[in-house]
DNA sequence: GAACATACGGAACATCTGTTCCGGTTGTCA
DNA sequence: TGACAACCGGAACAGATGTTCCGTATGTTC
């Protein structure tokens, strides 16, 4: 590969991470040549679709987010571990507008090279319920659908820090269940 | 107005109101016309622009979901009352993707003519907080993400009956509040 | 430094969008 | 029924989009 395929390669990618989480799937290929400096027929040399790119990106992303997953899944507290996990992904979502894209489905094949985020999000899910920090008859459905709706709603309204953490609180209240843990019994 | 152009007219708002709900924003005035059974000259006629004819749609639904607050707002128990409120939104989210993208802000100049659905809300949930079933240190602005976060998510990820129950079961949890609340005293 | 494959830029193409326009049709009223 | 305005359909326009293509420029190799 030669070395300014290379380097352009590296600005593509750069420029796209930017447009991308500005405007997202409706990013178009000129504005991201345009921003990297190059014209569109060198994003097409290296990424053969649109698709192809978004894919590149986010997957990227998700990629940091499983292994955040996973060291979080040795966490001392589960619950905190739970919960920290679930801020992280809307924090991200507030910033990346792709992001949200593809986790809504919105267009992007997800399943291809996508690495497993939901397993390692239920391992963290069934850790805090046998430590009787999220409530037994929550399940990955419930979760996935808040989770989904928190990134959904941070990106749309543009939600700062304070309120992300003031409506993550009352989320994650409800999870921990209104009523006390009854007994350390793993639910279904 | 002519005969004609009443039926026309009707079978437009019939006709975009399905498309609507199905493609959201981006649905084309043809494939509306296309349905109507008549031609975008014809759309065109009665509705100046592709936005016009959204905020017909958008704010006719608005309105009835306004009513609905004001109902509520005497009802005998106002913690059921909002809940009972919030539930409706989210199951009218669900069907109708324009309205999400509406009260998303993704597009439609909302304030032209769009009733105080905001005012309608707080009412509700100052009710609920008088009466110990919301805690009070919940504000309007969390109350507003949390909803707007349900009716993305059960838009986009089409919730089922099941699912918009259980996981609106664990907000409503939440916004009861994990712990009792204390004292009659209203929050700020 | 010459020669060649590789990569570049951006014009061009096909397709989509909202919107306009006008020749022909149709409802209405005398 | 005749005459006229109102209305209709859909082709046409302007702008956007993803993608392709090719003459030109550039990195690499000997």
């Amino acid at each position: 590969m030669r070395a300014d395929a290379q380097r352009n390669r590296a600005r593509v990618l750069e420029a796209a991470e930017v447009v991308l989480a500005r405007d997202g799937l409706s990013a178009s290929m000129r504005a991201i040549a345009e921003l990297a400096g190059v014209g569109v027929g060198t994003i097409y040399r290296q990424f053969p679709t649109k698709e192809a790119l978004y894919q590149a990106i986010v997957i990227d992303r998700v990629l940091r987010l499983a292994e955040r997953a996973e060291q979080l899944a040795t966490a001392p507290d589960p619950g905190e571990a739970l919960f920290e996990f679930f801020d992280r992904i809307v924090v991200d979502a507030t910033a990346k507008k792709v992001f949200v894209d593809a986790l809504a489905g919105a267009g992007i094949d997800a399943k291809a090279g996508m690495p497993d985020l939901k397993g390692a999000i239920e391992t963290l899910l069934v850790r805090a319920q046998q430590a009787g920090a999220v409530r037994p008859d929550v399940g990955m459905t419930e979760l996935i659908a808040l989770l989904s709706a928190a990134c959904l709603a941070a990106q749309h309204n543009n939600w700062d820090d304070d309120l992300r953490t003031r409506t993550l609180t009352v989320v994650f209240d409800g999870l921990s269940g209104g009523k006390p843990p009854l007994s350390p019994t793993t639910g279904a």
